[in-house]
DNA sequence: TGTACATCAGTGAACGCGCGTTCACTGATGTAC
DNA sequence: TGTACATCAGTGAACGCGCGTTCACTGATGTAC
């Protein structure tokens, strides 16, 4: 067979999609390219036709994956969401037992802080522009005292939903969430300073 | 030579021990038996008299740097810390550089919340006694409350250090450690409900 | 119109390497007779 | 006292395996003449 113009580039989307999943459920040093290639219906030769290294694709996969949430949240905006109805669209069992399409800093965030600058300060962008969004939706106007806000919110957000998947028990899951949804609201509604 | 008494459980100790550090800054998957035990002193064939697998060691090494920690936390409180003593000796720069003696939770928990389900409980046991001492040092005198209120600064505690750890720039990772300070010292001053 | 060659996404076997794990062995000490 | 054997923590080479990466090849299509 030959190949329809924008094939290699459709194809290489679906392997960063691949790795993008694969890459937050099983981990970065988890996952290996023959199971991404694998996942993505190709072969593992084929890989190298598209991406430099694992160390790449690692790159673009986390920008990626960041990317997509910054839409999904900025599309849940649009349709009026508030930033109660974010938290606890994050900070719920869905989210909770599905890492492989859920937040990549839950996911990876202890791997990332182990990757090259690059990739790290690709990651950096990613938050900047996440926390920016979420600060967007708190009641405080100056922009900087809303971003360190929004960074705190963002930060119990992440640790909370990773609390939850560690612990064995789904109701304790649970409970580590309630708790996160309650203090969160409570970061959101406080003025700063 | 021939061994005195007691040689072998202080060379397990010491396994335990690098074992510990080489996880907490390698990462689980990251870190492999040879370079764990000649960070102990030792070559990698005498590991499997003293563990029975990698799993049983990162089930063992959880829960000694899980114990660590909490012992060091029990120290500070009988020290007179209070909860902003603790917060601040969490949230900072000296924290945020070396990984490998600090919080497990910080540099593991998603790669916890993919071990096996005994791994998993055990640190379980280990976040739920963190979380208890934390909550004695709340205002909120129902211990549920304290429990809840506890575990959401944890999260934030946690969440905080491991964004600060991932981008690149030493400023932006102080600004990120301030702005959860500030959070976690509201969330520990607001009644809870 | 037919033939020879170029293109190019993808295949699948192979590379060296390090992993977790096993095992025959070492060498110093203790014990039996 | 001397000799043979047991004990036991640790050594270091080897096992099979999967990793990231490379490469000769395939096969369908396009282009040159």
């Amino acid at each position: 067979m030959r190949f329809e113009k924008g094939h290699k580039a459709a194809t290489r989307r679906h392997i960063l999609e691949a790795a993008s999943k694969c890459f937050r459920s099983e981990g970065v040093s988890g996952a290996g390219i023959s199971g991404i290639m694998g996942a993505a219906g190709l072969t593992n030769g084929a890989f190298y036709a598209h991406f430099d290294s694992k160390d790449a694709l690692v790159r673009e996969a986390v920008s990626s994956a960041l990317a997509e949430r910054q839409q999904s949240l900025e599309e849940n905006v649009e349709m009026g969401a508030g930033l109660e109805e974010v938290i606890r669209s994050y900070l719920n069992q869905a989210h909770r037992a599905d890492p492989s399409c859920g937040c990549p800093s839950a996911a990876l965030l202890p791997e990332i802080a182990r990757q090259s600058e690059p990739t790290r300060t690709a990651y950096e962008h990613g938050l900047n522009s996440f926390v920016s969004t979420l600060a967007a939706l708190l009641p405080e106007t100056d922009s900087s005292r809303a971003d360190r806000r929004a960074t705190a919110i963002f930060g119990l957000m992440v640790g909370t939903l990773q609390l939850a998947r560690a612990v064995p028990s789904i109701a304790r899951a649970e409970q580590i969430l309630e708790a996160g949804v309650e203090a969160a609201l409570l970061l959101a509604g406080e003025p700063c300073d």
